[in-house]
DNA sequence: ATACTATACGGAGGAAGCCTCCGTTTGCAA
DNA sequence: TTGCAAACGGAGGCTTCCTCCGTATAGTAT
């Protein structure tokens, strides 16, 4: 994973180490367990103070964004890695299944994340626009192709992953996801 | 709306007033302000102690899925008129657009409800299965005549008219919703 | 080295919800 | 009327979120 936050700002030490600690841990508590993690056990954990964690994460949200910053961020590379591969509907087909493993891993975050409002020019709101312009270039190569209608917006297909992700939260049936994904990749498909 | 809880086990009168009540404050609570009410406030609202609202509703879940019964009874009245419609397709179509609808309505709830495990033989148990029945004869129907693919399950089309509801939940777009709904229906279509 | 100060730390505690427990009240059957 | 099972109600415990502010310290200037 790419390490985040090259410290733009000139930071105190120590804050900088916080700052990470504190997101190690918190994405290792929400990849176990998902997005429900407890705020004052991630600082606990961190060894540090619940204050130091709010003055680092603002919000609980704040928190959950910075640690999805990575996932989204390999999101956009396997787009453009796919980018080149033979088959336009394959690679779309294989990156959309991505973004649902990715966000059935993060559990609800994902979706949640990525569909929420940013603000503007934010690390994750980058990452996110990046992630979504890589997304377009598989889509758009798709719908040349002739295989994927052309009237298809990047952002439905998106949201329906998330969808499913959601829909299936308790009492995930793997081949019940899969056979929506299915249903979902017919409906683009010309 | 149906009436709900004709009694079947004798009970004190006040206790019978006051679970309408609280059922009735539940549901214009949920219609307006969505799935996250504050159950104090429902009880302050319906002039009964906290300990009432729990003792008619053990759970939050409990409540929600009292105040959902209706809309699953309607659903499944819907499905039933139109059993006998003229076109297979629409009908299947018309109904899961209602499912929707439902679901938006009342925000998250329609979902996560509708998709949880049930206690056998709870209200709201028989309702949804009898709902799904009602809609398992449209999807058959359909299937037969040949518009939709025979190997279509009719719970994930539920559960992908749910995602498609939680997916939008924040930031609502009534054009992106249609256009969602269309990718599944297409989906679904021979 | 020392002193100075902006920056960061940490945890007590208030607020909001959820839910339980138990003393009090009341419908209703005899 | 009377008795009691059934129902009521709200104080209070628990959890989690987040704020506030006194204390500590990294980094710099002397």
């Amino acid at each position: 994973m790419s390490e985040t936050q090259v410290t733009k700002s000139p930071r105190r030490a120590d804050a900088q180490r916080n700052h990470d600690i504190i997101l190690g841990v918190a994405r290792a508590a929400i990849a176990q367990r998902g997005a429900n993690i407890v705020l004052e056990e991630i600082a606990r954990d961190a060894r540090v103070g619940i204050g130091t964690l709010y003055r680092h994460f603002p919000t609980r949200h704040d928190l959950l964004e910075a640690a999805f910053l990575d996932e989204a961020l390999e999101l956009r590379d396997r787009a453009k890695n796919l980018a080149t591969s033979e088959s336009a509907i394959a690679a779309l087909v294989s990156w959309l299944r991505c973004q649902m493993d990715f966000g059935a891993h993060g559990r609800s975050m994902g979706a949640a994340v990525m569909n929420a409002k940013h603000t503007e020019g934010s690390d994750i709101q980058l990452a996110c626009v990046s992630m979504r312009e890589a997304g377009e270039v598989l889509l758009r190569r798709a719908q040349e192709s002739g295989e994927v209608k052309p009237d298809i917006d990047l952002i439905d297909v998106l949201r329906l992953m998330g969808g499913i992700v959601m829909a299936n939260e308790n009492a995930p049936d793997p081949q019940r996801v899969d056979r929506m994904f299915e249903v979902v990749i017919s409906g683009i498909t010309s």
